[in-house]
DNA sequence: ACCTGAACACCGTTCAAGT
DNA sequence: ACCTGAACACCGTTCAAGT
């Protein structure tokens, strides 16, 4: 086959900071962040592995770089001036734009500071309760019962995929109602299309997140109009 | 020196699974989780690294060993009867069991499915519910919203240290105010001790950690007394 | 039955060059 | 200024021996 002026052995796209972040989340999408590694990420970009140290500081900052990418693409609609309501709908727009990365929970997990991006989507958030007239000290412990939550995080109990090993899975699935019957019975409760007793792979993600979610907004609310107080 | 019979190069404490785990723990407890390696644990041994795989499956199952261990030690105290208060101090007497072991919760957060000793508790904790009167309905949605919580895992929103650089940790403080106003007023009214605006360094784990337990469990207990269903 | 030694296929990162 | 190559100090795990 003919080869076009693009593929001559040294010609590939010049790297930068923001290609190199590009790609390794394209790579971390498809395959998986355990697979990126700065060898990895290298050879995607048809470069040896310290050609990207001249773009990113290292693998940390590599992993920064990506979460300040993903949090900067959370679109934030204008506040309505009704708190609870803003508040949920700024939640729900970090969870759809995080949920496009698989990855992006254990990366923004694992880092050691916040970064700038990150503040200011905490800031923007903690000002929608604010301004909303919570209290500075009810704001305060609501934002940290919100938790991890505010990313829109729901809080899958298990990094798990469902085991593989299928008679392993069946034994355990028959075991169940012996060894652990409170949770058959929410196994049983929660296999709504699936066949009987799938253990917990029924649930809705999207239910449970917002179940959880007005849980602690509503229960904010109430402390709210009590004028509650952590003194 | 003389060296007494106990020294003798080949002299050592015979491996079993139970004194990996044990010796596993104690390293993670004073190295850190990072530093534990099978390597760097068959060192702590006086062994080469693949001893170890006579007595551990490979570093997972030392993992899921270690959890197990740890979740086992959490004591319940028997059930009083009382849903809300015996959940409640069910999953305090986890919160302080796990507490013991920093690494715990990245540990536990990395199991791609649950140990015995895991699903012990989990069976254990949503019996309170079911038994207390709750729908199995309900008592679903609720551990979920529990989430990580469930644990005990106060939800620290950064696995941080608090930054030792403290020239840019001084740039950031100073900034604070002009670029993310509301989390100034958040670090201000939570430095009670420190010197001024030391960021969330100042936030009582414990008590964060109770609030936002509260907010859950009173959140159950509005949607249990008005008979809420999820359909 | 239990432990060893050498080797394999990986990491992130340094250093000293190349162009 | 930007990229390369070789090397260092690590990983977890295999395989084939040793005792």
């Amino acid at each position: 086959m003919a080869a076009p002026l693009e593929s001559t052995p040294a010609r590939r796209a010049p790297l930068s900071r923001a290609r190199v972040l590009h790609v390794a989340m394209a790579y971390a999408d498809t395959h998986g962040i355990d697979a990126l590694s700065m060898r990895s990420l290298a050879q995607e970009l048809s470069v040896v592995p310290m050609a990207l140290y001249k773009h990113v500081g290292g693998k940390e900052d590599l992993l920064d770089g990506m979460i300040e990418v993903v949090v900067g693409e959370i679109v934030h609609e204008p506040a309505t001036g009704a708190w609870k309501r803003d508040a949920r709908e700024r939640i729900l727009a970090a969870r759809s734009t995080l949920q496009r990365h698989q990855w992006s929970r254990a990366v923004l997990e694992s880092r050691p500071a916040m970064t700038p991006a990150m503040l200011d989507y905490l800031d923007a958030l903690t000002g929608l309760f604010i301004d909303g007239g919570l209290s500075v000290d009810l704001t305060h412990h609501v934002m940290h019962a919100l938790g991890n939550r505010m990313w829109g995080f729901s809080q899958e109990l298990f990094a798990a995929t469902p085991p593989s090993d299928t008679a392993s899975f069946n034994a355990q699935r028959d075991a169940l109602p012996r060894q652990h019957p409170h949770l058959a019975q929410i196994a049983r409760a929660a296999a709504h299309a699936g066949p009987d007793g799938v253990l917990v792979l029924g649930c809705d993600d999207a239910f449970e997140f917002e179940f959880a979610l007005d849980i602690v907004l509503d229960g904010a609310e109430k402390l709210h109009a009590l004028n509650w107080t952590s003194g």
